[in-house]
DNA sequence: ACGCTATACATCGTAACACGAAGTATTATC
DNA sequence: GATAATACTTCGTGTTACGATGTATAGCGT
């Protein structure tokens, strides 16, 4: 898929991938993997950016021995989700205007 | 809008303006206002990427004693166009991830 | 004649961003 | 003990949207 038409989707698609339980790194990418493929820098960049504007927060835990990195999603993640449903009724009218002869022709 | 959200649109949105007629870039501008806001730079610039993608000819023109140039689709830019009928089905699935929610609650 | 707005295209610099490459470190598997 | 999987980090680069700025003509009002 194009890189461009990914932008504006990731950022949104990381904070529904933590949206229903704290999630990290490694999983997060699993998870969204299916949908939209990302490379790992490019999350942790993005998990970065989400953090400075105070979309998620960051806590340290072990596990197995291990350290993970657990993100969880704030109120302004939230808000940002919401405010996903009005940037997709925008798409949507730029979709049909892009493909506007298939409503007339079928 | 999310300028992110638009990138991916952009290219595309601006093929669809110049395939049913031939245009130019104030038209173009005032075509796709409605639906996408853009300013001149960022039009010419997509034109000149497209033009060296070969989706898209220029013509110079005179009009009313002032020139234009006419940007007409090719057929890489059709067949761009029918990809993007493959990257929306992506798009869809994207959109499903980020609120799957709803599918569940409603 | 003069100013203003609309039309029309062009260039430059910048900041945001995705990503490949490379690195560090632990655990599991063969 | 070698390889793969897990897990996170940093650096450099190329693409890109856009504001700012410039050039130039046409039309309109005063």
């Amino acid at each position: 898929m194009d890189i461009q038409l990914k932008r504006g989707l990731l950022d949104v698609c990381v904070l529904a991938a933590i949206k229903d339980e704290d999630s990290y790194g490694y999983k997060i990418i699993k998870d969204m993997k299916p949908y939209l493929e990302l490379s790992e820098s490019t999350l942790y960049t993005i998990l970065k950016r989400l953090e400075s504007a105070e979309m998620l927060t960051v806590r340290t835990a072990e596990h197995d021995g291990r350290l993970r990195k657990y993100y969880h999603i704030t109120k302004l993640g939230l808000n940002r989700l919401d405010e996903f449903r009005d940037d997709w009724k925008e798409i949507i009218s730029i979709y049909r205007f892009i493909t506007k002869e298939d409503n007339l022709n079928g």
